[in-house]
DNA sequence: TTACGTGCAAACGTTTTGCACAAAC
DNA sequence: GTTTGTGCAAAACGTTTGCACGTAA
């Protein structure tokens, strides 16, 4: 139940919150507080713009959605919280998780007296439509 | 000669562009435009934020200098055109350039009709000197 | 002399903030 | 009844654009 989800959390169960609750639930994918926004709106439950952008944080802190940083710089919101790995198409931009057993990717850092706790792992490519298209 | 560099690439040689090659000739690293722009004006030799943008946008375009997005989303300008990989500081958010041997990461999905061209690595821990201070 | 580049000021899109009001506990 | 959250409108932020003027070729 959303609604438990959030007070496991310290948060009150608000209109606008669970509306944003419901729409992770709903879907799967990386998405940016305007294509959030819309849709809401489309959905015809919107919320304001500040109230969103209030609660993707407030989410975020909490560990409820991850906020990531796509390609171009746009700041994107997803639920998956699972580590994982990333396919981005070159040319249509379309963005797809993936599980990768990520052999030991040991930098030549650990030399440089770098501690190394995290590697990320992006791929680029084409997608299937795309090289269809092409 | 930084003023050929122009000419090889069609484009004027201005002041602006000359300074703006000059800092770049003489550092390393990643910076935003808000940082180079600091940089020029501290060193007496101011230029336009406007004609800054205009000129980060043509140089890379032209090759001169290739921009990257930065963990926080900023947009960065850098001059190793080398393909490299980054490790990056958690705490203190130091970036540094590595060479790093890829060992053949195949993602599964080449099984899913994907055609990947390029793999990045970004490496995240920890910079000796926030180690020490740790 | 002519095309290209500069730099101001204004516009832009996105994100944040101040604050009065409303809703949740 | 007290605290927390909402939503408007305004501000802030980084970046882009229109345009008159300057300058390199």
């Amino acid at each position: 139940m959303l609604q438990h989800l959030l007070e496991d959390h310290g948060l009150r169960a608000t209109q606008p919150r669970l509306r944003l609750l419901e729409f992770f639930a709903g879907t799967r994918g990386h998405f940016t507080p305007e294509e959030i926004f819309g849709h809401l709106r489309a959905q015809g439950q919107p919320i304001s713009i500040a109230t969103l952008y209030q609660n993707l944080r407030t989410f975020s802190e909490h560990g409820l959605v991850k906020e990531m940083i796509g390609q171009e710089g746009e700041v994107r919101y997803d639920t998956n919280m699972e580590p994982h790995s990333h396919m981005v198409c070159v040319r249509c931009g379309r963005l797809t998780d993936i599980h990768v057993e990520l052999p030991d990717l040991r930098p030549p850092a650990q030399g440089h007296g770098w501690l190394i706790m995290q590697t990320r792992v992006d791929f680029h490519g084409l997608c299937p439509e795309c090289q269809a298209r092409a």
